[in-house]
Order: C-alpha cells, then sequence, then structure tokens
DNA sequence: CATGAATGAGAGTTCATTCAT
DNA sequence: GATGAATGAACTCTCATTCAT
C-alpha cells in the first residue's frame, strides 16, 4: 500500500470514527461510511470489507493517540497522588464527552462480538498500571495500606459505572467529582 | 384483545425475551421474534408493531417480576444492614446471571434511543431506595455517618460498573464479593 | 337474507359510499371498509366477496336515488326548455359536488374495468332522455330544428368534461354557468 | 449519473410508460416496473424510489414530444381556421388512441393526487393558446365575434368529455367529428 | 349468523457485495 | 487502484381470505 493509499486510510477512519461516534456500531452501514467519506462504494472495499474491520482499525488508532495524551502529561517528579488525581482528571473529561466518544459504539461492538476482548485488555492495562500507581503511593506512605488490587479495581468499576451512566442517562460533573474525591479519600492520607 | 390473545401475547413476550436475551437489541428482526414464537409473519403485527414495541413491553414484565422478588425476601424485624446485604446479594446474582438476562439488550436500547428513561427511572428508584435505607442505618447507628445520597450513588455506580464489565468482559463472583465488601465496611460500623 | 341482514346489509353500502368518495376505488381495500362499518372482518365476506362487489351495489342503490330526485322535480305541465333547464341545473349542482360524490370512484372503476359499461348505460340513457327532449322541444317550436341526437351528444359530452374537470382540477360556478348558456343558447329560440 | 445511467433510464421510462398504459397509475407496482424492465429490484431504486417518480417523469417525456409534434405541423401562412382544424384534428387522433395513451393513468393520478397541478396547467395552456387563435381569427374576420375565453373553455370541455368517454365507454369518429364539426360550425363564418 | 385471530402472499425498501470499465 | 451500476437477499409491513369458536 503506497503513500497515497495510507492517506486515503487515513481519511476513512477519521470520517469513519464520526459515524459511529453518531450511530453507534451496529447502526452503522457500509454505505454510511461510504457516503460520510464520499468515495466509491467498491473503494471502501479495497481497505476495509466490513463495518467490523473499519471499526476495530478506528479503535486501534485511537488507543494510540490516547496513550500518547497521558503519557505528555505525567511530569518527572510526580508523586503516586498527584499522578492518580492526574489519571482521573483525565477520566472525568473523557466521561463528559462521552455522548462525542466511541463510548457506547465500543460497548455495542463487545455486546456483538463476546469473543472480543478490546474492552478486557483495556480494563485490565489500567488495572495494572493502578496497582502499580497505588503500591507505589503506599510504599511512599502517601497512600493507606489497602490491598492495591482490590483498590485498582474499585476504582475502574466505579470509572465503568460513570461511563455507561454517562451514555445511558448522563451525569454531571459534579456527580463524578464526588465520586473521584470518594477514591482519592479512601486511598490518600491526610496531613 | 380476548383470554386467549393474552395468553397468546404472554408466550410472544416469552419467546421474544430469548431472542433479545440472545441477541441484544438492535440485533433482533420481526422476522427473529416470528421465527422463535413459531407465528406468522402477520400474527405477530397483531400485537405489536415493532421490536421496540416488543422489547418494552418485555422489559416492563421483567420490572414486574423483580419487584415482586425483592419484596417477597425482606422480613419484618431486618435492619439496614440486612436489608443492604440482601440487596446487594440480589444483584451479585443478578450481574453473574448477566449473560442470561437482558442487561445488554438494554443499554443497546438506551445507547439507540437517547431520550428514553427507562435506565435513569430505575437508577434513580433505586439510589433513592439506598439513600433511605441508609439515613435509616446512619439513624439506628449501625452505618457510620456519611452523606447518604453520595453513598448510595457511589453503590449504584459500582453495580453499574460491575454490570457492564459482567456484559463485556466477564467478572468472577469473587470480584464482586470484593466490591461489596468494600461498599458494606465502608459504611457498616464493626462491633 | 332477512330482515336484519338486510338492514346490515344498508350500513355496510351507507359506510362504504362513503369510503368510496374519500378513496376512490382502487385505494379501497376490504379493511377500509371493515373498519368504516365496524363490523368484523370475517362479517364482511357474509354480504360481499370483493371491493368491486361492494362499490357495484353502492353505485346501484345511487342511482335509484337520483332517478326518484329528477322525477320528483318535474312539474306536469313544464315545458321542454324549463325541463331541460332543470336537468341542467341538477347537473351542475352534481358537478360541484363532485369531490363529494363517487364521480372520481366510478371513472377509476371504469379505468380498471374496461369492460364493464355502467357508464355507458348511464350516458346512453341521458342521451335518449335529452333526445326526446329536443325533439319535444323542436316540434314546439321552443328549439331550433337541429340534428337532436347530435345535439343531445354534444350536451352530455360537455357535461363529461365539466364532470372530470371538475374532479381534477376543479371548476367554478360560474365556468358551468357559462358552459350551460351556451347550450340553452345553441337551443332555445330567444322571443 | 453518466452516459450509459441516461439510456438506461431512457429505457425504463419506456417501458414503464407501456406498463401505465395498460394497468393506469394506481395498478402499478414497482415489481411491475422491474419485470417490465427485467432489471433487478433494488436497481430501479437507483433511478426512481417510487411509481409516482416514475410516473412523472413519463409524462414529462411525453409532455415534451407531445408540443415538438404540433409545433412541426403548423404552416407558416396558416389561418387561424387552419390552425384550429389542424389542432382538432390531432386532438381526435389522440383520443381514438386514448387506449394505448397514459390519459386514463394520467387521470388517475389526478384522483389520487388532488393537490397535482399536471392536467389543470395542460389544460390552462390549451385554453390559453386556442383564446389567441380565437381572438385571431375574430381580428381577421373569419371567426364570429364570439367572447374568446368562454368559446375556447367550451373547446376544451367537449374534449375532455370525448377523451374521458373514449377511456371509459369509447367513442366513434364519427362521433368526435359530429363534435368537432359543431365547434367549428360554431366559430368560422361560412363564406 | 358473526367474530376476529391467524395465515401467507406480495409489495416496498435497503444494503452488502461484486464486477465491468 | 478506483468507480458506481447492478444484483439479490433480507426485512418491514399490509391485506385478502379463511376458519375455529
Amino acid at each position: 500500500m503506497g503513500e497515497r493509499s495510507l492517506q486515503k486510510k487515513q481519511l476513512i477512519l477519521e470520517k469513519a470514527k464520526e459515524v459511529f461516534v453518531e450511530k453507534g456500531f451496529r447502526g452503522v452501514t457500509m454505505k454510511d461510511i461510504v457516503d460520510a467519506c464520499e468515495i466509491s462504494r467498491g473503494g471502501l472495499y479495497l481497505y476495509f470489507s466490513s463495518t467490523e474491520e473499519v471499526f476495530l482499525e478506528v479503535l486501534a488508532a485511537e488507543s494510540e493517540e490516547a496513550d500518547d495524551v497521558f503519557a505528555e502529561s505525567v511530569g518527572e517528579d510526580a508523586t503516586a497522588a498527584d499522578i492518580l488525581a492526574l489519571f482521573l482528571k483525565e477520566q472525568k473529561k473523557e466521561i463528559l464527552r462521552s455522548k462525542k466518544t466511541l463510548t457506547a459504539a465500543t460497548y455495542e461492538y463487545a455486546f456483538a462480538n463476546p469473543k472480543n476482548t478490546i474492552l478486557k485488555k483495556q480494563f485490565t492495562a489500567a488495572v495494572t498500571m493502578l496497582d502499580k500507581l497505588i503500591r507505589m503511593g503506599i510504599k511512599n506512605e502517601e497512600f493507606y495500606d489497602v490491598d492495591a488490587r482490590i483498590a485498582a479495581k474499585n476504582i475502574m468499576y466505579v470509572l465503568e459505572g460513570l461511563k455507561i451512566a454517562s451514555v445511558t442517562m448522563g451525569v454531571s460533573g459534579e456527580t463524578i467529582d464526588n465520586e473521584l474525591y470518594m477514591i482519592m479519600q479512601g486511598l490518600v492520607i491526610e496531613e
């Protein structure tokens, strides 16, 4: 695949993302993508052979970006509490934007493809990261001496709860703040 | 609609539920329901005019049952902690069964119909109930003196997180127990 | 068929007429008639086995009425010109009401059933009547000495033209008056 | 839409015309047209999205042709009487062919779409043309000094009457001749 | 006689997918 | 590579007609 082809593929992925954001996963047809990209029906098939294929590549492109963003924001000399706060702040942003992201489409995809492990991988990766972070915090005596893995999972379940609630019924920034505050309070030792 | 018709409607709702459990909401066509019920193409339209209509009645029938089950289990002289434990135990069962319930279909329906408030209503009702329960527990000095509404919401978000996780990636009974233990621990005063 | 059955049949014909007036011939289904009559689906079939059958009986009932009305209005000592004027006046009324009559439905029926001779019979009957009337007028020296049959036909074609125009594009009372005036002027000798 | 597509569209319009001629307007389904054109079910929808759309384009194509035919036949130095005679001769031809034309379908379309003004426009255009022609004839002292507009309308109503009669009950060439003769006689001054 | 649930044929419509150009 | 016309399968929905009660 040449240079030009790669550009075209990028274009398709960008436009397709908008379509998935708007219509979810199951609601999207190849025709929808063709229309959004203003390419030919046959043209799309040169790059992707199903909406699933498009969706998975859209997701892959997304997660690359996401990692970058977080990595950039973590300073060199940040404490565990700092990093946790930063992580939660990012999550809050994400949750509030959920109607403009692939959240719903991704859940829908997961429903339709129970074998697929995308969400599980993301979840596990986040848990592992938080686990390490919490251990670090405990070691540094920033955090209470809790079971790190369980605490990490709890954080993630609360976040998942907020995410799905945000998509299906809406949540306010304040509501999120309350939850995040409970999380921090349960971990960070007040001086 | 006569006696016989009502029975038929019940039959359709039962069979349709199985279909929704298996295929979610968007994946279900009128034809799927027709096939599952072994009735004629036109026959289904005598009772329902869209998959949405069928689904909403399936849900309505479900929620009636659910209420009954919980009401029956609460004893007369139960303490707040007892009731909370019972509630959480029910939730655990529900979560573990989630691949055999309408959970995914309901989320999918909510994605496709953002205006619909079914999930919100259920959530709010549960929060209100927990709020009352927690206030009662605090008054009886069973529970710590927390902000009842925030604690109630926290419980619900954790449960939502477990529910969606259960559907999309699976959760073990142990994982659920850990979460529920954290909830109880955050509320119930140990003697 | 007993007394009660006859009443029921009448009821069906009345309601069905309204349906045909509103929806034409081809636009009417057995279901439409059933709904309008508030009888059972099967019930209708006890009396009629197709929309065509209903329509033909509606038409038959209509033409009986029509004859009655005209006969009643003709006085004993009316001149040919009087009778012609009366006939044209009736026709004018009919044409102006055409959107509330079976005109369109009847044409539509005729299109769909070229073999059917209803319209031809009505037309021929009217021509015959006018032919006699004009001959009488000529004999009485009320009318010019025209070819009675041709004049009769001309009147009918103008009326047909007004009728179809009324249904398809609307005509004003004045327009009709102009046409009727031309007819009278071509026949009646001014004193 | 490319060259090839235009040809295909033409083909569809031609075949569809035959279908409308045979079955009228309401009697035609998309399937009928598909079958007549020997294209695929979906194929027709690439060009037209309803029988109404097809029909209106068939009509549009027709009226273009019709205009051409008449324009070609009018000589440079024709008198008003010549032109009128030519017009009526064309109309006679049209009326005699009416079972092989769109006449019935067009009326049927008008019944089903009272808002549509196709017939009214055609009628008005013809009246306007005849009005001018008659004024010219009067000015040239070829025609009697009648009210041109009323005379023009009378011609058109007679023609409409003949047309609908032709479709619904049939008319002979002689009958038409009689009517056209009356029209000419009422206008043209005999020398 | 009368009912209305039930059936199944058939019309409308949309799409994934192919393929000649 | 790229196009977009074409196909045919699948789905939605409506009705005429039947038949057990």
